[in-house]
DNA sequence: TAACTAGTGATACTGAGTCCCATATTTGAC
DNA sequence: GTCAAATATGGGACTCAGTATCACTAGTTA
């Protein structure tokens, strides 16, 4: 890594770092792109070359998110229907987040958008993306195009992720993760296996 | 309804039909507020009294729909569980949405959608909302707190009828969309449902 | 060292959204 | 009808996000 990758990256932490701690002392909308700049000792030009807009800083590990969530739905056996094969990999990915830093991560994370409705609202807009990308994750996995099986699989499989985030927070990071994401996805097949 | 009022809801109206002209003929991005109020014979002040940004105004009737919704999903039989509940509902709404103008509507606003990314962004946001909303209609059905099973069916559901939307839209409104509706609800029991 | 490449900063611009104040218009009471 | 209170409108100034341009500086390569 030459030396100016390497100030680029380090650029890019610190400006990572030193929005994220504004948003949480000021809140988000209060905080201005330039007190961002400032506070990392760089220019609102320079901000704008490693961010398109100031919501991207946050979401800037949700991509690499994505990444895994591919690489873990690859994984499963292909005896599983997209919906199953989804589940396992969230499963899969639940232990992981465990042992690595990424629950602790998405705690805090999870702070900021309580407090903050513009935060939530370009994360409803991030969602869309990750539905897609999954979706087409499920798609590859069975070798043909995106399907409504699987927009719908990535979409309940999401929507059971969000609740299994929101829940743990509430409860302070203290219930079990796993048997959650397992009770959740009983509830799913309850609601829609059972009837007719 | 006093004169006052008359005026109100036919400026509003104005305005609306003026910058739907405006984004289908230029796009929603190179349309400013300025040339929606000036195309509506107002000033750029008196739209944002009526609307609290230029994305509000495509959404204006998709809080209309929400009430719809919740009329609908009130109406269903007691021993039907959520999902079943809010299915049964778009059943209903199915077959309104063709006897009244509410298809064509959605048809040209479809259009809207395709060609202008930012809007559907917006509509990102906004489906959260809606979804919260059904959530909550079908919570007050059972009588209690919005539980997470409310909140599965409501996701659920609603992504069903973004896809209904979708592929009625692709087929150039020929498709019959109780049947397409049926056909996807069937599409989540057989994935959902099966396995394990 | 020289020449090239790529990151940075300053400045100016557009457009959304907010605020405030002066001026019309509508309403209700007389 | 007239007048005063209530309310809608318009104008103008302001903040801030995001874009574009250009001159400048630091890193790379030979």
């Amino acid at each position: 890594m030459s030396l100016r990758d390497n100030k680029k990256t380090r650029t890019r932490e610190t400006l990572r770092t030193a929005a994220l701690r504004l948003f949480r002392e000021k809140g988000f909308e209060r905080t201005t792109v330039d007190e961002i700049a400032a506070e990392a000792g760089v220019s609102r030009t320079t901000f704008f070359r490693y961010y398109p807009t100031k919501e991207s800083v946050v979401f800037d590990r949700g991509r690499e998110l994505g990444e895994v969530f591919r690489r873990w739905i690859a994984e499963r056996p292909r005896k599983e229907n997209p919906f199953e094969a989804f589940e396992g990999a969230l499963l899969a990915l639940a232990r992981e987040s465990q042992s690595s830093g990424l629950a602790q991560e998405s705690l805090e994370l999870e702070e900021l958008f309580e407090r903050n409705p513009a935060l939530r609202k370009s994360r409803a807009e991030h969602r869309q993306e990750q539905i897609a990308l999954v979706a087409q994750a499920l798609a590859d996995r069975d070798g043909g195009p995106v399907e409504a099986e699987h927009r719908l699989a990535a979409d309940i499989g999401l929507v059971v992720s969000e609740l299994v985030r929101e829940q743990w927070h509430a409860s302070g990071a203290q219930i079990d993760v796993e048997a959650l994401l397992r009770d959740l996805f009983a509830t799913v097949r309850a609601l829609t296996g059972a009837g007719r």
